[in-house]
RNA sequence: GGCCCGUUCGUCUACCGGUUAGGACACCAGAUUUUCAUUCUGGUAAUAGGGGUUCGAUUCCCCUACGGGCUACCA
């Protein structure tokens, strides 16, 4: 009991990281880090055929923009190493062989189109205690023939049997005691005939070797577990096995079953957490980071999707979550995405953290939409004046570019309608009179504007809603003097001048 | 089909036998902001159905229905 706690996110390497995965992360690492514990980042590319050139280095990338860096990966190393399961595969054979010894496992010569007549053949096929002495297997040949088709180097795959009427439990961290039926598992493949583990072998003994103790994992597994069982019992030992969490599955917003990528592109929303390139087909899939959300907003909404803490609190830092996280308050069923509670999560963090944390991304994002930032400072103090108005980190360059450059538009139908000579003469009386101001405050300016207002019988509504669109170029905004103010008495002036001239 | 998991407002959820079933998102209405958004106030809205157990079930058990997952030499 007093081994050291250790986790693993366990990805394989086939494409871009989809929510489901980020949250399995993110319990991993709140889990690990409360605990005092290790977080290992493991490579599961047994899968030649899938595997996709870039997406380790997707999934490194996501974590770190997350801030969910493991202690342990194939980059960040290790004691355990490797931790790319391609670069262990001599690892795996003798433990399928000591099953095989030991009777748990069998040698299976069927070929992939054996298997795929006999399953055309009869589509409820399932290669199993039912079936496998019709199999071309150790168990049903006769040994000599067995020997022989070894000798030969006939490819083969190892199985494990799965014993008859064999009650296997466990207990999950999140749904308790579950029981399955040996009988009702087929015999699944263990070792590939390339020499690559399945994942159910390697799971098992690398879970092992690297000494976790908790496997935390998509509800999808939960039909495999007693594979995994077998096989912790078969060689290691049941008390050496680390306690399993099946988490549950993350929901398409309207319909059924499990969120999907496509999903993410019919109904107009991320589904990645980074943008993700297909490098063969060279298709875009949208990411949370590109569409603008913060990661903190990210992570926290990720970490509500399926849990809480029992409160009201929807609003958690990561290092909140680190203190109040539990397993046992994670949810049993599946949840459906909602995109707009995402955006208010974001809108949240947006409104929480101060203008300085937001400062480098919203600085970023002014300078890719060619707005120049000269004044950090000034920056900042725009950002304050905005930031409650912004969702998305995008709506940033709506609502702060005329800070920083005169509009380019300028909506002059608002203003229009209801123009006329007096009005025109009491905006030119105004820019004498704030030429005059002694000091440049919203408070003084809004002061001295009314007043004029006042003096030249004009409503204030009737000559606030001209200066708003002379400063900012359209229907929008925070209090137009706290704009002037920000803005100075030469740009404001300046920015009265020009539209004054085009009414 | 078989096996497994699940089921509280439209959505995310609280309740761990006794509540007018609470909160949040969304939606609707009002207030504030002489802009837009924010913000504030209020409102509509749920225990899948049927049996048990119990003085009492959202809560425990069973059945049904529905939803989801798995059923590859993929993870």
């Amino acid at each position: 009991m007093s081994e050291k706690i250790r986790v693993r996110f366990a990805p394989s390497p086939t494409g871009g990281l989809h929510l489901g995965g980020v949250r399995t992360v993110l319990y991993n690492y709140l889990f690990a880090r409360q605990q005092g514990g290790d977080f290992i980042l493991r490579i599961e590319d047994t899968d030649q055929g899938r595997f996709v050139a870039g997406a380790e280095q997707y999934i490194l990338d996501c974590l770190e923009w997350c801030g969910l860096v493991p202690d342990e990966s194939p980059v960040h190393g290790g004691a355990y190493g490797p931790y790319r399961q391609s670069e262990r595969k001599a690892i795996y054979q003798p433990y399928a062989d000591q099953l095989v010894k030991e009777g748990h496992a069998y040698y299976a010569f069927d070929t992939p189109s054996e298997l795929e007549i006999k399953r055309a053949d009869s589509p409820n096929f399932q290669y199993s205690q039912a079936t496998r002495g019709d199999m071309k297997n150790s168990i049903a040949l006769a040994p000599d023939r067995v020997k022989q088709l070894l000798e030969e180097g006939v490819p083969y795959v190892i199985r494990i049997k799965m014993p008859v009427g064999e009650e296997i439990a466990f207990t999950d961290m999140i749904r308790g005691a579950v029981k399955f039926d040996s009988s009702q598992s087929d015999d699944k493949v263990l070792l590939k005939a390339d020499g690559m583990p399945t994942y159910h072998l390697a799971v098992v003994v690398d879970d092992y070797l690297m000494k976790i103790t908790h496997a935390f994992r998509g509800e999808e597994w939960l039909p495999s577990a007693p594979v995994h069982i077998l096989v912790w019992k078969y060689l290691f030992g049941l008390d050496k096995m680390p306690q399993w969490a099946h988490l549950p599955l993350i929901l398409k917003p309207e319909g059924n079953g499990k969120l999907s990528k496509r999903d993410g592109d019919r109904l107009g929303f991320p589904v990645f957490a980074m943008n993700w390139i297909d490098p063969t087909t060279k298709e875009l899939a949208k990411g949370f980071r590109e569409r603008g959300f913060l990661p903190e907003a990210f992570i926290n909404m990720l970490a509500m999707l399926g849990w809480n803490d029992g409160t009201a609190q929807e609003i958690f830092s990561l290092q909140e979550l680190v203190t109040k996280f539990s397993m046992e308050r994670v949810h049993r069923s599946g949840a459906k995405f909602d995109y707009e509670k995402a955006q208010w999560f974001n809108h949240e963090w947006i409104k929480k953290l101060n203008p300085v944390q937001l400062e480098p991304a919203v600085k970023q994002l002014l300078e890719n939409g060619g707005i120049n930032i000269t004044s950090d400072a000034y920056a900042t103090r725009v950002i304050e004046l905005v930031k409650d108005r912004c969702t998305l980190l995008p709506d940033f360059l709506e609502q702060s570019a005329y800070f920083f450059e005169a509009p380019k538009q300028y909506d002059l139908d608002a203003i229009r309608p209801k123009w006329n000579d007096q009005k025109q003469l009491f905006f030119a009386e105004a820019v004498l009179q704030f030429e005059l101001m002694p000091q440049w405050v919203a408070a003084d300016l809004e002061k001295e504007f009314k007043e004029m207002a006042a003096a030249s019988q004009l409503k204030s509504g009737e000559v606030l809603m001209p200066l708003r669109v002379m400063l900012v170029g359209g229907k929008f905004g925070p209090s137009v003097f706290d704009i002037a103010a920000l803005l100075g008495k030469e740009e404001t002036i300046k920015r009265i001048k020009f539209v004054l001239q085009l009414l």
